[in-house]
DNA sequence: AATTAATTCAAACGTTCGTTTGAAACATTC
DNA sequence: GAATGTTTCAAACGAACGTTTGAATTAATT
């Protein structure tokens, strides 16, 4: 699965080979039929052994950061921590996993296929529920459809800053470092906020 | 090459094969190489033939702000929307063209590829040193580095906005329509200039 | 009208693809 | 330790891939 997520992320999911994926995993070629039944169940193994846990951690910041709030609301700064905090650093977490597959889902997200769309809007969908609460307190100034923009936009610079970490490196001349994970978080919540508050 | 530019959206520049192009188009398989010579030059040419004029359009509309202000500083909102305005407008063209070229582009920012990777970056640095003086100008609070960042989540948004168009649909319940183009810059762009303010 | 150049076409090239197969190797159970 | 169940393996399957070829067709030039 390390093989198959690092070769997915690289060559997108017609790009990479079984053929590629079992010689660098060093295994046999009809392992990956023995074991997942075909290319496509492969790959929806790959994404749900981390995406399950990162949406469990994600909305588990969310109920603690409720709890600390008490009756008041919890403040915005919070809550998108809770929602791209989580998620960035498993995309820069120490063994370059987590960044290999953001990348694949950053590839997904475009990918036409109906099994890989509803798995990814069916996920995202879990952790908004669980937000929206919390979200429309924060931001009552916003109509329903402003509310839905932004969120779709929040997305955007999320996916982006994960997907790809080096681009950032290069158009800044080295001046940004991508490596720097707390820091990145910290100035995309400021940003992320600064959008969702723009009257 | 509208052919190509449709499918190679759809599939990807690896899951779309000339055959299929080739049958789209209603023209022989050998007709790729003769006019194009290969396969990657089709997906050059696929993408030179929007991108070149796109981003000459934007640059020419932040000439028209930029001779509008004199001497005064030119506003956020116009910067801001010259960059991601003409951008938008592509994506949402009549004919759905624009639409199926904006999913490839998404599609090919995370494309390994050399030859791809330096022609997107190139492009973007060519209207990004164009933009740069104003925006800084601009934006006289933030740090280069914050700077960078900022401009690394922008494009992130707007890419996000412009590649996948149905999803905001579908998440916000039919609420949001990508189909009112001028509504979805105007709200774009405030988010944009929100995040660009922020401190 | 004859000649030359440009384009289209069907067929084939050698690779590589996802998947299947059946025997070999290994592990577990009685 | 024989029997059973599980996992690995090399080999092959047909299909689809990008590319090449050379003849047929069309267009342009003389």
């Amino acid at each position: 699965m390390d093989a198959a997520e690092a070769l997915f992320a690289l060559n997108g999911s017609s790009g990479a080979s079984l053929r590629a994926i079992t010689r660098r995993a060093k295994v046999n070629l009809a392992a990956v039929h023995y074991h997942f039944g075909s290319k496509d169940r492969l790959l929806e193994a790959v994404l749900a052994r981390r995406l399950l846990p990162l949406n469990a951690e994600r909305i588990r910041r969310l109920e603690t950061y409720q709890k600390e709030a008490g009756r008041k609301k919890v403040r915005l700064e919070n809550i998108i921590e809770a929602m791209v905090g989580p998620a960035l650093r498993l995309s820069r977490d120490e063994n370059k996993r987590g960044r290999i597959f953001m990348r694949l889902l950053g590839r997904l997200v475009l990918e036409p296929d109906a099994r890989i769309q509803n798995l990814l809007t069916g996920q995202f969908e879990t952790v908004l529920k669980k937000f929206m609460p919390s979200l429309t307190v924060a931001l009552p100034h916003l109509s329903p459809e402003d509310f839905f923009w932004r969120l779709h936009f929040l997305v955007g610079s999320m996916a982006h800053t994960m997907a790809d970490s080096e681009r950032i490196r290069l158009i800044s001349g080295g001046m940004c470092d991508p490596d720097d994970t707390e820091g990145t978080v910290q100035c995309l919540v400021t940003f992320l906020c600064g959008g969702l508050r723009a009257k």
